[in-house]
DNA sequence: TTCCAATGTCGAATAATTACTACAAACCAG
DNA sequence: CTGGTTTGTAGTAATTATTCGACATTGGAA
């Protein structure tokens, strides 16, 4: 029997996949989390095929989510299921070791055949996403070399400060949620500011908006 | 036979309550719409029972959604179903006719408790929800001569400060250009935020591009 | 290998912004 | 006229944000 572990906060978001997976495959087991700790401890106790894992999820919210599942589960298929606007910062986990990447506004279909696909053949990438990993595998920093894309030049976490900033989120309130401290994020902010030689969200809003695909 | 209607873009999201909804009631015919203009065409077509709304459905996302949707359907029940940020917002909605509000990130039981109470009795709202409505009630000005552009219910100074803010000038900065106290100017700032119904900058900025001229 | 720039993260101190409250002048509906 | 509302303006106190300097990691370049 498979078994499926769902972590996201959002309770209706949860039952929707849940039901989603009961209804694509069986016989199978689905597990649910509302948060990192508890997702952290499900792991601990029962093996599953395939974790589907919100990016937001209170307690996660990095990187090192991925490393901290494979640690209990080597093998387990990790779908990533990334929220609002962050798919600049998303591909960010698949280079981190996630199996496969799902955007929660896609439509069910793309969710059916995403978690289908993940549980058949263990991975899941979009045309779109995979493409645009191309582009990102191999050079970093330096300067010259994001021509078109200015906003290539921030690094991960920055991108995620960004997205939220863009929305118009305070920097307290990123804080929160990031569970980082408010000088961390504002350092963000500043470097951000640097990167993009712009001196305000307003014009950084213009710009995410201008060359986020 | 109740019939309901749910109007929520994100698949995932729509999926969860139709699948809580059958759950909870039957028999029951539930219908979806994932933007405002689909909303509208059901409701011209079939009589429902309840509708639950997300707030920030595209093609929506204005209190006269409310209106709308009573002027094809008087007796409806209306749901109010509010994501993450809006909260304070939300509950203008209320005032402007809605019958109950819902967060999306309740946990299940409150979405079902909401639901059912809302099929039962055509209300629903938290304790919560209702101190903040008794304490936002009294100051409500006649909403309805600025019908069209928001932006005329702003008094001369505060249209000045509108355009400084919306160019992403600091408070400081604007009230040193203005020859005004810091204070002031943030007055001004809080007065238009209300006025807009708005709570950043980065709202403020998508008025005046959307409204000004 | 070694070393450095880039990255992720904070704390202390300092600066900027907001929340409330206030109040007078201007407006206006009755 | 008259009392209620809106508008222009601030002060005080409480919150938030930024600056600066630090420090540990990491991934490359040399």
């Amino acid at each position: 029997m498979k078994s499926v572990l769902v972590s996201e906060d959002h309770a209706i978001v949860r039952f929707g996949i849940t039901a989603i997976i009961k209804d694509l495959i069986h016989p199978v087991q689905v597990v649910e989390a509302a948060d990192f700790d508890e997702t952290i401890r499900r792991l601990s106790e029962t093996a599953f095929d395939l974790l589907i894992l919100d990016i937001n999820i209170p307690g996660g919210n990095n990187l090192q989510m991925i490393s901290a599942v494979r640690l209990r589960q080597p093998d387990i298929a990790i779908l990533i299921f990334s929220g609002y606007d962050e798919q600049m910062f998303g591909i960010n986990y698949i280079q981190a070791g996630a199996d496969g990447y799902l955007e929660k506004h896609a439509p069910e279909e793309e969710i059916r055949r995403a978690i289908l696909t993940m549980i058949e053949s263990g991975k899941y990438i979009t045309p779109g996403i995979r493409s645009r990993l191309m582009e990102h595998t191999g050079h970093h920093r330096q300067t010259a070399s994001h021509e078109g894309n200015p906003l290539l030049a921030l690094s991960g976490r920055e991108k995620e400060v960004m997205q939220l900033l863009a929305r118009g989120m305070s920097v307290m309130n990123i804080s929160r949620t990031l569970n980082l401290q408010v000088t961390t994020v504002s350092t963000y902010k500043g470097r951000i500011f640097e990167k993009l030689n712009i001196s305000n969200v307003i014009e950084l809003a213009e710009k995410v908006r201008l060359y986020s695909n």
